[in-house]
DNA sequence: CCGCCTTGTTGGATTGCGTCTAACAATACA
DNA sequence: TGTATTGTTAGACGCAATCCAACAAGGCGG
């Protein structure tokens, strides 16, 4: 996806990696117990290294859904159809420590950060659904309704999907039947 | 509201107090530029205070909204009618430090700050409504689909409101259509 | 083989939030 | 005048996040 540089220093490490050892981290310690000095020692490289694969350590969960929203976003602001284009947000979406976070949010006591964080990923597909529902002639108030509406669909098919507590219907599926319950 | 305590030290302060100083530092300096201590220096007590008084620096813009929040989640709570309870929310909603905020996001710097708490509490709505009708009979995932309309439409509502480049209609008024949206 | 460019890593310093604790101050009340 | 209660304060602490200058490791053209 991303072009790959033809030249400079190789990297040392990588997102994956790091998000591997922060999970296991994660889930031995909790996660307000772990630094990110803790993370990047188990992942073998320095705590400076860390921000330049993240922008927060709370990030470490989300950078496999923020790639996914940036590409929804993306087809947004293309126009794309709105529910084709978070449609494919779903679609990319592979079971990662994103998923590992919802199903372990008690071990990991990271309950409260997942909700701040669910929180502003949601509000972020929101502006951008409304924006595209107001440029397509719906009153910015009612925009903003049927926008909540349809990215809360989201995250709450990217939890039900996660948290498969109930039979493990893909999320594809799920999706289309938050989305259609708009 | 809260009973009054009977005996102990009077306060030395009040949410208000430093909430205005808060302002005006936002206003001079920016909201990134000014430090708790600068706060409470310009309020008069101490930087330890601060914190006895809200339990984040963000929150001193939010005090109020979230006064008006937590009592509408207890009318939820005790089964008023939804609609009801989230337009009890605007019903005691001043313009405050947050109004003030809102249309001053730039003059503040404070934008994207904004955004992260307006959707923390809007998510926190969220949830409490959609708890509120799932236990009403309601579909997990067609809750939470509904609960993230109504939940934007307070939100929505407040910001039109604040925001009042347009005509100044009353908060009531907006916040009902905005509900009627869903 | 040698400089050069580019990208990435590293350590160290810095700032400020948020937490905690122990000591102290001010009030009501018995 | 004590005593309980409530609030204030200073100080220290851990940690997230930013910044910077120095260094490392690759490709590439001479």
């Amino acid at each position: 996806m991303t072009t790959e540089p033809r030249s400079g220093r190789p990297r040392a490490s990588s997102r994956e990696v790091l998000s591997e050892a922060a999970c296991e981290l994660f889930l031995e310690q909790g996660y307000d117990a772990t630094s990110v000095s803790d993370i990047t020692r188990r992942a073998g490289v320095s705590r400076s290294s860390f921000f330049n694969y993240f922008s927060a350590k709370s990030d470490v969960l989300w950078s496999g859904f923020d790639e996914q929203a940036d590409a929804g976003i993306a087809l947004l602001r293309e126009g794309t159809p709105v529910a084709d284009a978070l449609s494919a947000i779903g679609r990319g979406l592979a079971p990662d420590a994103l998923a590992l976070a919802i199903t372990n949010a008690d071990a990991m006591g990271i309950a409260a950060e997942l909700d701040r964080d669910r929180a502003v990923r949601q509000f972020r597909l929101q502006r951008e659904v409304a924006s595209r529902l107001a440029h397509d002639g719906a009153t910015p108030l009612a925009a903003q309704v049927r926008a909540g509406a349809l990215s809360a669909a989201v995250l709450a098919a990217v939890w039900a999907w996660a948290d498969r507590t109930a039979g493990g219907r893909s999320l594809a599926d799920t999706l289309a039947e938050a989305l259609s319950a708009v």
